[in-house]
DNA sequence: ATTTTTATTTTGTCTATCCAAAATTCCGGT
DNA sequence: ACCGGAATTTTGGATAGACAAAATAAAAAT
C-alpha cells in the first residue's frame, strides 16, 4: 500500500499536470504544492521513479506513468466522493470539505468507497463541480468556460469553482456563486480588469479577473 | 497533534486497563495488542511517559494519566461513532466495521465528528453494544451480564458482543446473536462447558463457554 | 538456595520523511 | 563566449517508528 505521503505526491502531480496541459511538472512547483523543501521532493521523486510511478528527467520535471496516474485517480476519486458525502450527508459546509477530505482520502477502503458511491447515487461531480473519476479510473473531463471568457449578455449556470481556499469559497457562497446556480454576465471590462455577473434572483457581483478566472460556467445554448 | 501510532497506543492501553480491572498493563500484552515487537513498545512508552500521557514503572507496566485517558477516550469515541455511521448510514456489514474504523478513527476532525454524532441522533452505544464516550469524555459504563453467568430459564436481550474478530461476528450474526435481540437461556452445562440459548423466533444455538463469555445480556426484570 | 523460565529492557540497525545549506546546472542577457 | 541568478540536486543530519537479538531482572520451579 502506498503511504499517505506517496498518495499526496501522486495526486498533486496529477492535478498539476492536468492544470498545465499535460506538461511535465517542475520540481519547485511540486515541492511548494506538496508543502515540502525542494530537496525533499527531489528525493521522493527518485523513489517514485524507481517504483515506476513517475517518469523523471533530472531538471526536466516529472510526469505520471500510467500506473501512477491510475493510483492518482483513485486518490482523487476518494477525495471527491468524501467531499460530497460530507456536504450531502453530513451537512458540512461547502467551504470546509476540502480540508477534511485531505485526511480522509487516505483512510477510506474500497469497500467503504463503493458504499459511499452507492449512497450518493453514483454522482459525477463533487461539491465544487470537479469531476469524480469512476472506479476504473475513467474521467469525463469537460472543461467549462471560465467567466473571463464570457461575453456580456450570455447566460448559463455555474459548473465549477476551482479553488479550494476556504476564504474564497466562503466569499463565493456569500454571493451565491456556487455550482448549479444560474447566472447572467452583465459586463466585462477587460481593461478595468473586472467582470460583473448576476446570480438568478440575487444581487449582482463584480469580480476581478483573478477571481473570475476561478469560476467556470456552462453557457446556455442560445446567448 | 498525536500521530495515529500514538493514538493507537493510548486507545489500546485504555481498553486493556478497562478489561483488566484498572490494573497496570503489562508491556508484553500491550506490544501484542498494538502489533509491534516488545522493544518497540518499551521505546514508545518511554516517549509517552515523557509527554505525561502514561505512568510507567520499568517492569511494572503502564497506566494512563488523566490526560492520556482523555485522549484515549476521544479516540474511542471517534472509533465507535464511525462504526455506527458505517453500519447505519453506509449499510456496511456489522462484522467489517471494526477493521475500517481502525483507520478512520485517526482521520476524523472534531467538526466532522460532531456532525456524525448529530446525524446519528447522539447514540450511546456502537454496533457491538460498546458505550460511546461523550464529547467531554464521559462514559456510562454499564457492564451487562455475560452469558456464562446466566441461569437456565432466564430471559433478556443481547447488550454487547465483545470481540472484534470478523469471523466471530459473522458467526454471531448468522445465529442472530446481535445486540438488541431478545433471547432465552435454555441450558447451561458447567461441566460440559456449554450454554444453549434461543434467540426470539429463531433456532437455538449451543455455544462453548469461551464464545459465550463474549456475549453479554441485559436480563429482564423477572426471570 | 539454586537453577530455569519468562518478561522486559538495551543495543545496534533500518526505512521513510523531512530540513538547511552547499554545490551544480542551465538559461537568458550582454 | 561569459556571467549572474534561478531552479534543482547533493550532502549532511534529524526524527519517528520498527525489528532482531543480546542482556538483564523477576518469577517459578526444583
Ligand atoms: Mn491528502
Ligand atoms: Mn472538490
Ligand atoms: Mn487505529
Ligand atoms: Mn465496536
Amino acid at each position: 500500500m502506498a503511504s499517505a505521503t506517496v498518495e499526496d505526491y501522486l495526486k498533486h502531480i496529477y492535478l498539476l499536470e492536468q492544470a498545465d496541459m499535460d506538461n511535465p511538472v517542475a520540481m519547485g512547483r511540486l515541492a511548494t504544492t506538496v508543502g515540502v523543501a525542494p530537496g525533499t521532493a527531489t528525493a521522493m521523486i527518485k523513489t517514485l521513479a524507481n517504483a515506476h510511478l513517475v517518469d523523471y528527467e533530472p531538471r526536466g520535471g516529472v510526469r505520471l506513468t500510467s500506473t501512477g496516474q491510475q493510483m492518482a485517480l483513485h486518490v482523487v476519486r476518494r477525495h471527491r466522493l468524501v467531499e460530497l458525502l460530507l456536504v450531502e450527508v453530513l451537512s458540512l459546509d461547502w467551504s470546509l470539505v476540502h480540508h477534511e477530505a485531505e485526511q480522509l482520502e487516505h483512510a477510506i477502503s474500497d469497500i467503504v468507497l463503493e458504499k459511499i458511491d452507492a449512497l450518493l447515487g453514483y454522482p459525477t461531480v463533487d461539491p465544487h463541480g470537479d469531476p469524480i473519476p469512476t472506479a476504473k479510473g475513467h474521467l469525463k473531463y469537460v472543461q467549462p468556460v471560465s467567466l473571463t471568457d464570457c461575453k456580456p449578455g450570455q447566460q448559463g449556470r455555474i459548473a465549477r469553482v476551482s479553488d479550494q481556499d476556504t476564504q474564497f469559497l466562503q466569499f463565493a457562497e456569500r454571493h451565491r456563486l456556487t455550482p448549479g446556480m444560474g447566472i447572467t454576465i452583465d459586463a466585462y471590462d477587460k481593461y478595468g480588469d473586472a467582470v460583473t455577473v448576476s446570480p438568478k434572483h440575487c444581487d449582482s457581483v463584480t469580480l476581478g479577473t483573478n477571481a473570475a478566472s476561478k469560476i467556470f460556467v456552462a453557457l446556455s445554448k442560445k446567448s
